[in-house]
DNA sequence: GAGATGTTTTGAATCATTCTAAATGGAGAA
DNA sequence: TTCTCCATTTAGAATGATTCAAAACATCTC
């Protein structure tokens, strides 16, 4: 279970970080670490118990404290689904979610940027969106056969 | 701000609750109503500070059964962003939500069957979407401009 | 009018998240 | 090295939305 993170991640880590001032701490790299061995969307709780298998000392609220600084310099992505634990997620490329009814798992889904565009053609003049959230709920059959990206 | 509810209105509360085996009770009319006079997308404790102008007595339980309660036989629309209150809507269109980051107020913008079609060929073989939800953030010009639906 | 059933009420409980204040840990200056 | 500064981490308390539990009410049927 025990993870290094790849001299290239760290790296990317490392510059996101420095663009506002921070710098890499050994929490911050198991967390970062953390998420990117398990691209399961996990819930802060989720990070916090995988993150001690390595770190055994590290606090819940170092947990929060990381994850919210990683969302600030666009390292990852929160998710939210109805209003349950908020899940994070390190796959920067534009994508909607699945959640799935019945095993609660959430899949990524790749959003192609002419659906984006036909998202963005249904403002009205006058609205400026920042940022576009795509979510599906429902059912998936055969879970595994379409693994979280 | 008393408001009182139409007999088109009030036939589609009952027949909707009487779909599940539930009745119309003064409570839920009265939350019924202050969701139909001002769609404004209201959390839990904006509607229950709305009611309690024409039923001082309700309480605030009872305003979550009964939004429940509607939502569960389609009567209303759970809007939740990020981690916020939930808030409800009495559109049922098929709609998007746009959440203006200045002002916190939440706008519905249409959301045509072609896009819809868009959105739904994305999705794999073996995914079968009950709900899609689409939500918007970012900043409209001109609050006033353009009115929630 | 007595039971049965669904609804409402009050207040306590839960749960994710945020806050607070104290402790820690470098990085750089002397 | 030793000191100082400042960001980070920590533990635990606090918050806030929501749910739960149990008692009180209302209806409706027999």
């Amino acid at each position: 279970m025990i993870q290094n993170i790849s001299e290239h991640d760290r790296e990317n880590l490392q510059e996101s970080l420095a663009k506002s001032g921070q710098k890499v701490t050994p929490q911050r790299e198991v967390v970062f670490s953390v998420l990117l061995a398990k691209r399961d969307h996990p819930t802060v709780d989720e990070v916090f118990h995988r993150a001690r298998e390595t770190m055994p000392g590290l606090s819940l609220a170092t947990v929060y404290n990381c994850l919210q600084t990683f969302v600030g310099c666009g390292l990852i992505r929160q998710v939210n689904h109805e209003r349950e634990s908020t899940r994070y997620c390190p796959n920067l490329a534009p994508h909607a979610h699945f959640r799935d009814a019945a095993t609660g798992r959430v899949h990524d889904i790749e959003l192609p940027p002419e659906v984006i565009q036909s998202l963005r053609s249904i403002l009205p003049p006058g609205f400026d969106p920042e940022a576009i959230e795509v979510s599906f709920h429902g059912r998936a059959l055969a879970g595994d056969a379409h693994p979280t990206l």
